[in-house]
RNA sequence: GUGGUUGUAGCUCAGUUGGUUAGAGCAUUGGUUUGUGGUACCAAGGGUCGCCGGUUCGAGCCCGGUCUUCCACCCCA
């Protein structure tokens, strides 16, 4: 048992039925992506540290993973870091590069390095693994892939009403229904938090706000009174707890709350021409609502902020989020290009439709057909006919040793395939095959294109 | 990173207040059946009880550490 391999905490293995599951969730959403008119990219799967570090906050600094330096990594630190076990200081030293922690960063990175190769707008999809050191949770694991799809070079909120229709899209096409697509907009948090004279407290504010539908209205607000957000102005906020309704009449309370902020007016009427395009085009399966404590994202978000909702049915965190990030390039010296994009956490989509049983049962590719070995020269002969029919696009394969027959039914049995042929002296010298469906048991004797005919 | 939780055969799990040689079902292998699978019956193989240490005459069981699982924070797909 000591001696037993294993995985790091929060990997996993896939066996072959997961891997074609996986493969149909890529697919669907690969397809949309392309459909949408975007196009893949690749990055590489670590970048050096000072591409990432920085750029998700002091917590994803924390969450990721470094890879430390080859050769004698020690001989480089700075002494006084090591002698006063200055972690900080000495990862810089010790490690220059790290892990991806997720597509957006080297996205920005790679288009301000490939600038004058782009055209703009760019659209571009990625679908690749990224790494958090995290403690694993359902659905949270410390490897997992995102599927990210975004357009840098254009200010235009069509792009928004575009990603709000192509998540509709790819939920749709994999038939779960229910999702719910939340949207909400930096500026409608930076108004609110204007408003209530808080504005150098935005983060903390947008935080606490964010945990009103898991902690309750009386904790959002005793975590706002010890950030140091008034009384007064905390009063002010008692119609957001409240608001509730359609989302035009969510709009209207907002605005009304929001008057005195210029800021935040100008986030209200782009979540209303939003939800108006998207009302106008309609939605086949999705629902989209405006959620103001939804605040993710929001060290580089400068506009609308999404959020994916798996059906309340399941228990699971949000299965994809996005939102308009005005200079994210602006960090690697490219000032003034917008970019808005959503991700896909295929992860969760993939315990969301197990749990839901959704997966169509075809995605498990299986054999058509196995031929039963009964020994040298039945199985040249069988070989023969497994080359036709794999010509004509069958999928067949021999047993690969001369077993007793029951061990080989049971092989076929174990894994599903629909039907076995056997040959033996009697059909090699009647040029025939016994065909045998596996699920019905029925067999008969039948001529190479009679055997044809019944695969195809 | 903080707090809690879990680990016994390939899998799912029993295992009494600490007491002989740690069990079951399923799976595997062989047999009843040498050209017919799924069902049934018979038999066999398979475990240093996650790992390291401690307490004890004696530990799967108690204690500490560690890894893993899941959960709540934090954060997030």
């Amino acid at each position: 048992m000591a001696q037993k391999p294993s995985i790091p905490k929060g990997t996993r293995d896939f066996n072959p039925e997961q891997v074609a599951k996986r493969t149909y969730i890529f697919n669907t959403i690969r397809n949309a992506f392309e459909t949408f008119g975007f196009q893949p990219i690749e990055t590489p799967s670590f970048e050096n540290s000072e591409t990432l570090m920085g750029k998700y906050g002091d917590e994803g600094d924390r969450l990721i993973f470094k890879i430390l330096n080859s050769g004698d990594y020690l001989a480089k630190v700075d002494e006084h870091a090591y002698l006063q076990r200055d972690s900080l200081k000495l990862t810089s030293n010790i490690s220059e590069k790290a892990l991806r922690y997720d597509l957006t960063v080297p996205f920005a990175r790679y288009v301000v390095q490939h600038q004058n190769e782009i055209e703009f707008p760019f659209k571009r999809y990625q679908i690749q693994p990224v790494w958090r050191a995290d403690r694993p949770q359902k659905g949270r694991f410390r490897e997992f892939y995102q599927c990210d799809a975004d357009v840098v070079g254009s200010k235009s909120l069509w792009q928004e009403v575009e990603f709000i229709q192509l998540y509709d899209s790819v939920f749709s096409a994999l038939k779960l229904e229910g999702v719910t697509i939340k949207i909400n907009n930096r500026k409608i948090l930076s108004g609110i938090a204007e408003v209530i004279g808080a504005s150098d407290k935005l983060i903390d504010f947008t935080v606490a706000l964010d945990k009103l539908d898991k902690i309750g209205e009386v904790k959002v607000k005793e975590e706002m009174l010890s950030k140091g957000i008034s009384e007064e102005g905390i009063s002010k906020l008692q119609p957001l707890f409240t608001l509730s309704g359609s989302f035009e009449s969510q709009i209207a309370s907002l605005k009304s709350i929001l008057s005195a902020s210029e800021e935040g007016t100008k986030g209200i009427e782009e979540v209303a021409f939003i939800n108006e395009a998207i009302s106008e085009l309609g939605l086949n399966t999705a629902t989209l609502q405006l959620d103001v404590t939804l605040a993710r994202g929001l060290n580089y978000y400068t506009g609308a902020i999404f959020e994916v909702a798996a059906p309340k049915t399941v228990p699971m965190g949000s299965i994809g989020g996005g939102g308009r990030y005005d200079d994210l390039t602006g960090i690697f010296g490219l000032p003034n290009v917008s970019g808005v994009g959503i991700s896909f956490g295929l992860d969760r989509i993939y315990l969301v439709l197990e749990e839901l049983g959704l997966f169509p049962e075809t995605v498990t590719k299986n054999i058509d057909v196995l031929f039963i070995n009964f020994g040298e020269k039945e199985a040249l002969f069988c070989l023969k006919a497994i080359k036709k029919l794999r010509s004509a696009g069958i999928r067949s394969e021999l047993y690969p040793d001369a077993d007793k027959m029951k061990k080989q039914m049971n092989h076929a049995n174990k894994r599903a395939i629909p039907f076995v042929v056997l040959v033996g002296e009697e059909e090699v010298s009647s040029n025939s095959f016994t065909l045998k469906n596996m699920v019905s048991g029925e067999q008969f004797k039948v001529s190479f294109d009679g055997m044809l005919q019944h695969l195809k």
